[in-house]
DNA sequence: AATCCGGGGCG
DNA sequence: CGCCCAGGATT
């Protein structure tokens, strides 16, 4: 009873950020659409990820892989050169395995239901709610990085986010302002969130709800979310080195393990007799989330055919000219170190 | 429950 | 320079 009187207190937030987002919708191209493949794809390329950086890459993606069967039947290093430049590339491994997955498991049919599509690869409940709500007219919320922010202010909850119980307390505070509409509402907390409610100078006049916001009436808006968890950045070093011979270069693939999974990388050990053909060492440093990293480039152009030929025989190396490093994904400082180098 | 995974934008 | 972002997997 007391859940039902609560029900209607708050459900006119929810139903007044429909309406404003019938006029203030950002024009998006996966906006236009309800195919669920879209949308997922959408979906991933956007975590942790602003809007205007991973556009091109949604776009180039959509363009080359345009439905489920695409994608399940290209290669994965293809898959990660679409990829390039965007991060957490063990991302783009999964939705290559879960386009498989589609096809295999579901038929080539992509799921309808919640818990379906939760069980693809890289699909966690965030991403699930949100396929299921905009596209399958499914009923839960999306509840990201923007209902924390949103909810907390508007309910002026100090409950800390970055605790793993923010999930669940948040999600049953979205109940409580949840529309019918469930699919557009979760896309409205998203345009909300980024556009208005915004982490730092939020834009309180225009918002649509600041009359029910109690953070905003308070005037402690900054105050929420609150976050308690700070983490300390450390330092990373890496060593490459950078073995050539008459416009030829040797480069391996990473691991999945670490960073930068499964992209293509220079050798990192070399015998000692290749040492006497170092030109010189450079030394990018390039930051990383979380960590300050330094990497130390030597330059080893090869001069003798003999020692060449020997050497790559010996050793697992993949042999390029890197002008496709179009060809390949490379790290960013890597593929800054080859555009500098291929131009000399 | 805590930690890790990129890269870019912003104040 | 620290914080944040359309999170998820792993341990």
């Amino acid at each position: 009873m007391e859940k039902n009187n609560r029900d209607s207190d708050f459900l006119h937030i929810g139903n007044k950020l429909l309406g404003w987002y019938k006029n203030n919708a950002r024009d998006l191209p996966f906006r236009k659409t309800k195919d669920p493949y879209k949308i997922w794809i959408c979906e991933i390329v956007f975590q942790q990820t602003r809007i205007n950086q991973g556009l091109n890459h949604y776009n180039n993606f959509i363009e080359r892989f345009p439905d489920v069967s695409s994608l399940a039947e290209a290669q994965e290093d293809e898959v990660l050169l679409y990829w390039k430049g965007l991060g957490y590339y063990s991302r783009a491994i999964n939705i290559h395995k879960a386009a498989q997955q589609i096809m295999t498991d579901f038929g080539g049919v992509f799921p309808s239901q919640y818990d379906e599509i939760l069980e693809l690869k890289g699909v966690g409940k965030y991403t699930a709610a949100a396929v299921s709500s905009i596209c399958f007219g499914g009923r839960m919320p999306a509840v990201d990085g923007n209902f924390y922010r949103v909810l907390s202010r508007v309910f002026a909850d100090d409950f800390d986010i970055s605790g793993s119980r923010a999930f669940a307390y948040f999600s049953e505070l979205a109940e409580l302002v949840m529309p019918k509409n469930v699919g557009d509402f979760n896309q409205a907390m998203m345009d909300l969130g980024s556009e208005i409610c915004k982490p730092k100078n939020p834009l309180c006049g225009e918002c649509p709800l600041n009359e029910d916001c109690l953070a905003f009436s308070l005037d402690k808006v900054s105050d929420f979310p609150v976050k308690t968890k700070k983490v300390k950045t450390e330092d990373l070093h890496l060593n490459y080195y950078f073995v050539h011979y008459q416009g030829q270069f040797l480069i391996q693939q990473r691991k999945d393990d670490f960073i930068w999974k499964k992209l293509f990388e220079f050798p990192v050990v070399i015998p000692q007799e290749l040492e006497s053909f170092t030109k010189g060492v450079k030394t990018i440093r390039h930051k990383l989330t979380h960590k300050n990293l330094s990497i130390e480039i030597a330059d080893v152009e090869i001069t003798s055919e003999m020692v060449w030929l020997d050497f790559i025989n010996k050793n697992g190396y993949i042999i390029t000219d890197l002008h496709g490093s179009h060809e390949k994904s490379f790290p960013k400082p890597l593929e800054s170190y080859i555009q500098n180098s291929l131009k000399d």
